[in-house]
DNA sequence: ATACAGTACCTCGTAGTACGAGGTAGTGAG
DNA sequence: CTCACTACCTCGTACTACGAGGTACTGTAT
């Protein structure tokens, strides 16, 4: 089933501080994670990843740490901050709340 | 408790198509009856809600009629067409699908 | 050697949309 | 006659998902 691009919007953070605040993860595996944890549901773009990693960054709630595998490569794996943890919990609350009120107003409709 | 304007982004569309299909509704009306039907939590802004409108008029899932009240007064009421009818189906089973996958991929994270 | 799929990272421009701020005009109460 | 409220509207800005493009390495098959 397809989704609209803008209902991602809000929820692009609340999915990879959850992923990143189980076990540190690099930026390609996410997007692997995040397909097989959601059914297929998500298929997050590079484009949106990338971005969106480097401005959790950069606020300071996720840690970005190359490190070099055995056979030479490099990965950047991201571990989430302390702040990451407060924001992740707050993300979840918000989360709760919203999609609780938009089934108040959708749901409504059915049962008067 | 507050929320991220984005993540109202996507949503916006399936909340009014689900109260405007429950009866010809008018545009001031629909920022209250949100409202009240959230228990609060949403409070649409102006800006957002016109606009809104606009742009579903213009789409052809809504139909707004201007329609006079005893006093001499204006207001747009707006209904739902059969278009409307059929894309609000779609945003509803888009919704479900989309916060599943949310809740899926979020709450993994707690129980392994 | 050579080709190709896959991993893994990155950047830039575009499009869609919520919202703040501003405006108009009428109604009704004090 | 002022003020709150109803009721509509528009414009510019900020934010973000994504498509399209790029780099570089690994492993496998030819």
């Amino acid at each position: 089933m397809k989704y609209g691009r803008e209902l991602l919007k809000g929820n692009t953070d609340h999915l990879l501080l959850s992923l990143i605040g189980q076990e540190p993860i690099y930026g390609y595996q996410l997007i692997k994670e995040i397909g097989k944890r959601s059914g297929g549901y998500f298929q997050f773009k590079e484009g949106t990843l990338y971005t969106a990693l480097h401005r959790l960054e950069r606020e300071g709630l996720i840690e970005g740490k190359w490190e070099r595998l055995s056979n030479g490569q490099e990965r950047r794996y991201y571990y989430l901050t302390k702040t990451g943890r407060r924001v992740l919990d707050e993300k979840r609350d918000e989360w709760r709340g919203f999609s609780a009120a938009v089934n108040l107003v959708t749901e409504r409709a059915n049962t008067g």
